[in-house]
DNA sequence: CAACATACTGAACAGATGTTCAATGCGCAA
DNA sequence: TTGCGCATTGAACATCTGTTCAGTATGTTG
């Protein structure tokens, strides 16, 4: 009896809070508001999840979940990584770009996530960290990469720009005037990342 | 007959509503936890400013004046434009951690404000872009810069990975081990900051 | 058919929250 | 002193919110 689509009414409810939770902040959503969205009763919500924490949980693994699949399917994607190519320019920016759909509720969640300062959002950074330096290494193996004595630093320098790009996305689009996350934006804003990072951005005065 | 410092109730309440929107967000935190940051009564926060919205309202307001004087310093500082020095990278970031006290309470608030979408967060991304790309210029007929094709998205770029250091502060300190808003982590992230923007990050194969 | 489990509803409740307001204290001018 | 204006209090109120629960419907199993 689900009018929108053929999914549960679980799954109903989670994705309405996963996108609603994203848009105005967990506390800023009621139990009732969710249940309006996924067109339920209040009760049954706390039925599925036990509490709003429980539900709170439930979104924050979900997405920890299409993250996963995500990253493992760019994995092991023979086109994304150990190929020739600079892997961390086009790293989770065009990953994002290419997976998740125009108006996903992802974006706005990952933010949250991301500047709450819950746990969920620290162990998410610390694990794509972790994948960072695995890829800069693999590109300093193939001689992509050029050799750097911080190489932690060079490594979180380099993947919170990219970060920068999805966290930001909507005021980079009110600045520049094409929206980053769109194919043709994401080609602007990769021509410009490529550029700094094989020539810079300044002039050597000195060479 | 204020405890803490010589200032006026007022000032008192909308500094600990300050602090406590930066940490907890505006939604999650009620005018009684204000009243009992600041030493008064509920009652007294709503007398001096109508209502809740009237406190963020002028929360907002507080803190865009901060920012202004902060720029408006640095712009006279004679030390800090329009000298040899190559502005972008030495831009918000360490103008933040040389002004900004270590327990702070504007990062954290200066975070929501930019990735709530709020029209104030808006404003001030906008204000600091249009100031991005003066300096950028200034830096171009100086000579520091190299000519790129597209004015926009450079600036835009470089100025949101200097956004991004603070925005994610917390992350990069865990993930490095230094905290970036130090004067010792500033240094570091600024030498590998200076030495892509310098440089690259990647080597060139053809040349 | 009967018994049961499960999805689901909607009313009800206790506590929290934004807001109002009458009352109090206090400094200051007349 | 008297009176006035402003800061301040704390109780009270209406509403909102998370949560509980008794009850209904429906499909499944014996």
């Amino acid at each position: 009896m689900t009018s929108e689509r053929d999914v549960t009414a679980r799954a109903q409810i989670r994705n309405c809070a996963l996108r609603l939770f994203g848009e105005r902040g967990p506390d800023a959503v009621t139990v009732r508001d969710i249940a309006a969205c996924a067109g339920v009763s209040p009760g049954l919500v706390l039925h599925h999840f036990g509490s709003k924490q429980g539900l709170r949980d439930a979104v924050d693994a979900h997405v920890m979940t299409l993250f996963d699949e995500m990253l493992a399917g760019a994995i092991e994607d023979p086109d994304a990584f150990a190929s020739g190519e600079p892997q961390v320019v086009k790293g989770f920016a065009e990953l994002f770009a290419s997976q998740v759909p125009q108006d996903s509720p992802i974006p706005p969640y990952l933010r949250r996530l991301l500047l709450s300062g819950d746990p969920v959002g620290r162990t998410l950074f610390r694990q794509w960290f972790e994948l960072s330096l695995t890829a800069m290494d693999a590109m300093g193996a193939g001689g992509n990469v050029r050799f750097t004595p911080d190489r932690d630093a060079m490594a979180a320098f380099l993947m919170v720009n990219d970060l920068a790009m999805i966290l930001l996305h909507d005021h980079i689009a009110d600045a520049i005037g094409t929206d980053p996350l769109t194919q043709e934006g994401m080609q602007r804003w990769a021509a410009v990342a490529f550029d700094v990072y094989l020539n810079g951005a300044f002039t050597k005065e000195d060479s």
